[in-house]
RNA sequence: GGCGGCAUCGCCAAGUGGUAAGGCAGAGGUCUGCAAAACCUCUAUCCCCAGUUCGAAUCUGGGUGCCGCCUCCA
């Protein structure tokens, strides 16, 4: 089975080639620095690091290439509100970028390209455009011809006409046509600036991308990747700029664009105002419930956010980890030799292993069809809980093996798409400063102290152990076993008031448990 | 005004000619001191109309509704 994309150039899903065998070189449109991102830029970050990822599984040398716009309007703008320089804002929204990228586990590209640091590059560019007549100096202003470059509008299907037509088109004097657009924009007073053989200015939004792609990635390039609303102008023009500047084509072999991230169907947009900053999203939610989330339909599709969606998608999450959790608490068993009626189910579970990961393959084949290839890992999930459920009672060294690898294979295959099963995300606590330690520590030391109110007239040697003394100076882990050490006591005395009260406050500061045939087991909830 | 996309169970959503994946929610059941989790069972004929076909959610035509791009935007 061979990988398939969408390519928007061509309208159809095509056979994916690398133009390297082995390689694939990748840009993707970053941010421009000028505020926090929104939770639909960072479902386009997002999207293009698990089609990265899954490359990566696939064998492909991923170079990947993201830029990070430094010097705009919106910028300037930003610096004026803020009153602070536009270089600071940069600086402050790009380290806050950074922080958000990190937390929702998208791998960082292998190279990260400020726009400021490739104005001379941009420059240069701009050079040969004008020497080739595909550009034209008005004032200290410099502007593409697009008359000049005849394939205009083969990636967004539009033809020049119906842009004039458009009623949108903006006429700004110094422009020979409404549609050219700016390479080079002359500086007002006290605006940020370079040099240029044009007078002192900046590029324009759409050069850094083309300069940036070219320098690092080379002409045809194998994908380049974006939001939709890019495909026009931005991507267009990038096309123009790029193919117009080499004198060859193509400037990228394809064209990848996700959908949108929509608030009550409509597109998440500055001047709508319906943004929501993913910094504060990932105050409320696990970045893995963000990434089921995102991933639950097909990336050219728009998804939708909204609390009440991602809390369903919140227990989806929970079944990936009560299922690794369960395997965890089966494989914690002495082993036996005598594990009957199981032993017979090895077979089909090693089936469903096979037959998972070519199930998950060929779904990503299809142009990265996440949402399938989560739907297999589900009803894998299911069987597995099935089988574990049953070897609760006897752990044969086979059925170890075999449930080893289906752990194994679940942990393996979702994080393909940037999700984390591991051990802390299921059972300890994230060394994550997402996740305050210290409130969560006051809260366990305030539970601990409540319970023992509760129960030191019971057992007062017990409860000792739950003394504000004693309970402060141990780590978070050994508060919780305290804790149900305690309960467990209480259950057998059959004393179900306090054990019902322990486990009542621990899930009211996130701590479920469940008592097993191998005892109490706990986790954390997110 | 031009161009484009979408419409599948209460909600999210996969499926692009062969008889409707998966998740959430709901109902009943098994297990459990009770829970939780897990497992089992149940819940749709795919916006409307017409057509093509042995056969359509999937193709064609018409209609309705929603959204996007054409201006910065992931």
């Amino acid at each position: 089975m061979s990988l398939k994309v969408f390519n928007t150039l061509t309208g159809r899903k095509e056979k994916f080639i690398s133009r390297e065998e082995g390689k694939v070189y990748m840009y993707v449109c970053g941010p421009t620095v000028y505020n926090h991102i929104h939770i639909g830029n960072a479902y386009s970050y997002l999207i293009f690091d698990v089609i990265k990822r899954y490359l990566s599984y696939k064998g492909y040398k991923v170079i990947h290439v993201q830029n990070i716009t430094n010097i705009d309007d919106k910028i300037i703008n930003q610096s004026i509100e803020e009153n602070i320089s536009a270089s600071e804002i940069s600086e402050k929204y790009e380290t806050a970028f950074w922080k958000v990228s990190d937390e929702l586990n998208i791998l960082r590209p292998d190279f990260s390209t400020r726009a400021t640091e490739h104005i001379d590059n941009m420059i240069e560019m701009i050079k040969v455009l004008i020497d080739n007549g595909y550009a034209y100096v008005s004032g200290e202003d410099v502007y593409f011809s697009v008359d000049k470059f005849k394939s205009y509008g083969k990636l967004s299907k539009k033809n020049l006409n119906e842009l004039i037509e458009g009623y949108r088109v903006c006429v700004t004097k110094g422009k020979k046509k409404p549609y050219d657009f700016a390479l080079w924009k002359a500086a007002k007073p006290d605006e940020p600036k370079w040099d240029s053989p044009w007078g002192e200015g900046r590029p324009g939004w759409h050069i850094e991308c083309s300069a940036m792609s070219l320098k690092y990635l080379g002409m045809g390039f194998d994908i380049h990747g974006g939001g939709k609303d890019l495909i026009f102008p931005h991507h267009e023009n990038e096309i123009a700029q790029s193919e117009a500047y080499s004198g060859t084509e193509p400037f990228v072999k394809y064209w990848l664009h996700n959908g949108f991230m929509n608030i009550d169907k409509v597109k998440m947009s500055k001047s709508l105002k319906n943004w929501v900053f993913a910094k504060d999203v990932l105050e409320m939610y696990n970045p893995n419930v963000i990434r089921i989330l995102s991933l639950s339909t097909h990336y050219r599709n728009d998804v939708d956010y909204s609390p009440k969606i991602l809390n369903a998608y919140k227990q989806a999450y929970n079944k990936f980890l009560n299922t690794i959790h369960d395997i965890n608490i089966v494989l914690s068993q002495e082993e036996q030799n005598t594990g009957k009626s199981v032993i017979d189910k090895i077979p089909s579970l090693k089936k469903e292993i096979d037959s998972l990961r070519l199930n998950f393959e060929s779904a990503m084949d299809d142009d990265f069809n996440t949402a399938l290839a989560l739907s297999y890992i589900f009803k894998f999930a299911r069987e597995v809980n099935r089988f574990a459920h049953l070897s609760l009672l006897k752990l044969t060294s086979d059925i170890k093996q075999i449930l080893i690898r289906a752990k194994n294979i679940i942990i393996e295959l979702t994080s393909i798409l940037g999700l984390d099963l591991s051990e802390e995300e299921i059972s300890k606590f994230r060394i994550s400063e997402k996740y305050d330690k210290k409130k969560l520590e006051r809260e366990i030391n305030n539970t601990a102290s409540k319970i023992y109110n509760k129960v030191f007239k019971l057992y007062p040697q017990d409860a000792t152990k739950l003394s504000s003394s004693i309970i402060s100076k141990s780590n978070l882990e050994d508060k919780i076993e305290t804790i149900l050490s305690i309960r467990n006591k209480a259950r057998e005395e059959k004393n179900w008031i306090i054990a019902d009260y322990i486990r009542k406050i621990l899930k009211g500061i996130g701590i479920s448990i469940k008592d097993t045939p191998l005892g109490t087991k706990w986790r954390k909830e997110y």
